[in-house]
RNA sequence: GGUCCCAUCGUCUAGUGGCCUAGGACACAGCCCUUUCAAGGCUGCGGCACGGGUUCGAAUCCCGUUGGGACCGCCA
C-alpha cells in the first residue's frame, strides 16, 4: 500500500487564517492517521504580495496549533525546495515539454495550455463523489505568466507530482480548478492523485469568512484567550464528526478516529458560542502548571504582574475558578482580585453599604478574623450560626464579604476566597471598607 | 449569464431504504444544587426546503423546483 503524502500549500500573503488552518488541520489529520508525510509548501509566486514575514507567521501559527510537518522550507526534505519561487526552472522545463508536444502555445512571453475539445473530465472526489465536466466549458489556461512565474494551476500540478503528493486535500472552492489541473496531469502523462475537497467555513452571517468579521487569523484567537487544544478540537468539528457523539477530544483521539470518507459536504458556519464551549472544556482539562503559564500574559495585559506572586498561591487561585471562564482572558479577569487589591478598589467604593449596616456587620467580621482554624468549614459554620442568631440570611453576610474581597457580586465560594487570601489580606480589605 | 457544488433543529452534526414518533452537542428556557456566578445533574423548546416519482416501506435512491455557495484573473 502506498504511503500517504499530503501537503498544505499556503501563500504567504497574510497570516494563517481560520480557513487555512482548517485545511491544514485536515491534511495533518490524514497524514498522521495514515502514518504518512505532511509536507508544507510555500506558494509564493505572487511576487507583489508575498513576504517572508508572512511566511514566518504562518509557520508559527501552525506550530502554535500543534500541526507539525515532516518536510518544508525550514526543515528541508527529499523533495525540495519547498518554496515555489525556488522551483522556477522546474515549471519552465515542463512548460517546454508541453510546447514540444504541441499541447501548449506561446502568447508573447506567456505559455498557454491548449485545452482539448470534446473531452469529458470525470473524477472521483473522496468527499463529494464523482464530478463530471465537459472540456469545452474550460478556457485555455495560462501556464507561465509573462513575467516567467507559473500560475497557480500549473505550479500546483508540477509541485504535487514532483513532490509525490498522492492525496490533494483542499477547500471546496478548488473543485472547479480540478478539471483544469487534471488536463495538465494528462498532458504531462502523470498519474492523478486522490482528490478530497473540504467544505468551506462561513462566518456567522453565512458568508465566506472575511476580515470584516473581526477575528480571522489564528493569532487573533490566541490573543483572545483561546488555547490550541480548543481551536484544534473546534476546527476538527467543522465538517467532520468523530462518531459515538464524541465532541470533545484531543489531537491523539482525533488522529485515531479521523477518516476522510466521513467528511461532510455541507458548508459550516463558524459558531463562536460553540468555540467558547469547546475551549472551556479544554481549559478544564489543562495541566495546572501549563494553565498558569498560559494565563500569565493575560494577567499582564490587565496590569497585574504575576511574577510578584508565589506560584503555589497562583496555582490555587486558578484552581478555585473551577471551570469559570471560557477563555484565558476571562480566567485572568475573574481571578484578578487574588493578585492585587487594586482592581477591587477601582471597581467598588463601598458606598452602597450604609453606616448602620456596617455597624451591625462589624462584630461578625471581627469574629471571623478571630477564628481559630482558618479554614472553609469553620468560617461557614460561624457564619451560619451568626446568621441564625441575628435572624439574618447567610447571604446577608456573604455578599458584603464578597464585595469587600473581590469587588464583584460574583466570585468563587467566598469563604474559600477568604481562606486563600489569608487573614492579613482579608483584614486589610475589610478595614478599607470600614467593615471592621 | 455560464460551469460546478450544496441542502436534517438558530448553529455544529448522527443518519448510507425498515432500528427514525429523526439521535447528540452548542445556544436558549425552566428546575435541582446553592452565600453569588459558574461547574454539575434533570427537563423542555426546536429540524429532514418544496413537489413529483421508484419501493411493501424513503431523511436516506431518481427527477424537477426553490434557496444558498464557489468559480469564471498572466491571485492563490
Amino acid at each position: 500500500m502506498e504511503t500517504v503524502r499530503v501537503r498544505f500549500a499556503p501563500s504567504p500573503t497574510g497570516a494563517l487564517h481560520i480557513g487555512g488552518a482548517h485545511t491544514a488541520l485536515f491534511n495533518w489529520l490524514w497524514a498522521r492517521r495514515m502514518g504518512g508525510s505532511f509536507v508544507l509548501r510555500i506558494e509564493d509566486t505572487d511576487r507583489q504580495r508575498s513576504t517572508e514575514a508572512f511566511e514566518k507567521t504562518i509557520l508559527a501559527g501552525m506550530r502554535w496549533l500543534g500541526l507539525d510537518w515532516d518536510e518544508g522550507p525550514d526543515c528541508g526534505g527529499g523533495f525540495g525546495p519547498y518554496r515555489q519561487s525556488e522551483r522556477l526552472d522546474l515549471y519552465r522545463r515542463y512548460a517546454e515539454e508541453l510546447l514540444e508536444k504541441d499541447l501548449a502555445y506561446r502568447d508573447g512571453a506567456a505559455i498557454i495550455h491548449r485545452i482539448p475539445q470534446d473531452r469529458t473530465i470525470l473524477f472521483e472526489d473522496i468527499v463529494y463523489g464523482s464530478i463530471e465536466i465537459k472540456s469545452e466549458t474550460i478556457k485555455d489556461t495560462v501556464l507561465i505568466k509573462s513575467d516567467g512565474t507559473p500560475t497557480y494551476n500549473f505550479a500546483v500540478v508540477v509541485d504535487d507530482h514532483t513532490m509525490a503528493i498522492n492525496y490533494v486535500i483542499r477547500g471546496e472552492d478548488h473543485i472547479i480548478n480540478t478539471p483544469k489541473q487534471i488536463l495538465i496531469y494528462d498532458a504531462l502523462g502523470w498519474e492523478l492523485p486522490h482528490f478530497a475537497h473540504l467544505p468551506m467555513i462561513l462566518g456567522e452571517d453565512k458568508k465566506k469568512l472575511s476580515k470584516r468579521q473581526g477575528a480571522t487569523s489564528v493569532y487573533d484567537y490566541r490573543d483572545l484567550g483561546y488555547i490550541p487544544e480548543g481551536i484544534f478540537n473546534f476546527l476538527a468539528l467543522l465538517g467532520w464528526s468523530a462518531g459515538d457523539d464524541k465532541e470533545i477530544f484531543d489531537r491523539h483521539e482525533a488522529t485515531a478516529l479521523f477518516d476522510l470518507a466521513k467528511v461532510a459536504k455541507r458548508k459550516a458556519v463558524f459558531d463562536m458560542k460553540k468555540l467558547d464551549f469547546v475551549n472551556q472544556e479544554h481549559l478544564k482539562r489543562l495541566d495546572p502548571i501549563r494553565k498558569l503559564d498560559l494565563v500569565r500574559p493575560f494577567w499582564e495585559a490587565i496590569g497585574l504582574d504575576s511574577r510578584l506572586v508565589d506560584d503555589g498561591y497562583l496555582l490555587r487561585s486558578l484552581d478555585l475558578l473551577e471551570g469559570r471562564g471560557q477563555t484565558l482572558k476571562e480566567m485572568a479577569a475573574y481571578s484578578d482580585f487574588f493578585l492585587s487589591f487594586d482592581p477591587v478598589k477601582e471597581r467598588y467604593d463601598g458606598s452602597d453599604i450604609s453606616e448602620a449596616i456596617k455597624a451591625r456587620l462589624r462584630p461578625f467580621f471581627e469574629a471571623l478574623l478571630a477564628i481559630g482554624n482558618w479554614d472553609h468549614d469553620a468560617m461557614a459554620e460561624l457564619a451560619r450560626q451568626w446568621a441564625i442568631d441575628k435572624g439574618l440570611k447567610l447571604k446577608d453576610l456573604a455578599m458584603p464579604l464578597r464585595w469587600a474581597l473581590t469587588g464583584r457580586k460574583v466570585s468563587p465560594g467566598i469563604f474559600e476566597v477568604a481562606v486563600h487570601l489569608g487573614p492579613e489580606e482579608v483584614r486589610r480589605r475589610l478595614a478599607h471598607y470600614g467593615l471592621i
